[in-house]
DNA sequence: ATGCCGTGGAAACCACGA
């Protein structure tokens, strides 16, 4: 089963690449985030005639996260992250697919910080981390996957020290990551890949794709239930140098069938 | 160190992103 994740930035201005990627790539499972559309103007018969059902929550403007799957019934969980009903950004949404729980999220970026941004983001980032526990104890397996708007390590950007006091790298924002993962959760790219260089965001301008001056900041976070069903791990990073592409390349797993 | 690019929505510029 492989299972994908793909901030879109914006899902109708990129629907030919995004149709592109699903044909080239055929996930089973694809999350989708800054879908960037109000929920009456989702895409759904565009992906319907590629083969994807799905699921999603729109927001005028920016925000908005999709479920699609291929072949497979998707049943929705929760289409909000818990723990605060005054947040009304489109940044999560979750579904079982396969007997498998799947999360997709969209994390505040942050910026500028210190600010109320960030303080948004901590507080984003300690309501996921509550939900997290909660999936754990249930003893699913469980993916959340999507753009964490964090780099964890050093080794995750291109230039460490340019970085120290954004909201992505920020050490509160990395603590929180590694607070979230220390639950029990294992980065499916570091496992497969502990010191490779692998990028996941290039910025529009000044070339950043072709310079590889890039971040890791999309994400898969695994259940221990799934460890030992972990195949590969990576990323489609050609798909960042295709005409219309969107600042992020989708990531993926493949998981072994039980 | 930066919004130089890109998207969407409203209005022919602005907010936002990372």
């Amino acid at each position: 089963m492989k299972i994908a994740t793909y901030n879109v930035n914006g899902v109708n201005g990129r629907l030919p690449v995004l149709l592109r990627w699903l044909e080239e790539t055929k996930p089973d499972v694809a999350c989708l985030q800054e879908l960037k559309a109000p929920q009456e103007n989702f895409p759904e018969q565009a992906l319907l005639d590629a083969g994807y059902k799905a699921i999603w929550h729109g927001q005028k403007s920016w925000n908005g996260v999709a479920i699609l799957a291929r072949n497979m019934e998707i049943t929705e969980r929760c289409r909000v992250l818990p723990g605060d009903p005054d947040d009304l950004h489109s940044r999560y949404i979750e579904a079982e697919v396969n007997g498998i729980i799947i999360g997709c999220l969209y994390l505040p970026n942050g910026n500028p910080a210190p600010g109320p941004k960030f303080d948004y983001k901590l507080q984003w980032f300690e309501r996921l981390t509550t939900h997290a526990a909660d999936l754990l104890a249930s003893g699913l397996p469980v993916v959340l996957t999507g753009d964490y708007n964090v780099m964890p390590t050093e080794i995750d950007v291109y230039k460490p020290e340019r970085w120290v006091n954004d909201a992505l790298f920020r050490p509160e924002t990395r603590e929180a990551f590694k607070t979230l993962a220390a639950q029990g959760w294992t980065d499916a790219i570091r496992k497969l890949h502990p010191d490779e260089i692998i990028y996941t965001f290039f910025d529009y301008f000044r070339d950043a794709y072709g310079r590889n001056a890039g971040l890791r900041i999309d994400h898969f976070l695994l259940s221990p239930q799934l460890d030992s069903r972990l195949i590969a791990a990576a990323v489609d990073r050609n798909v960042r140098g295709w005409e219309k592409s969107s600042d992020h390349a989708p990531v993926w797993i493949e998981l072994a069938d039980l």
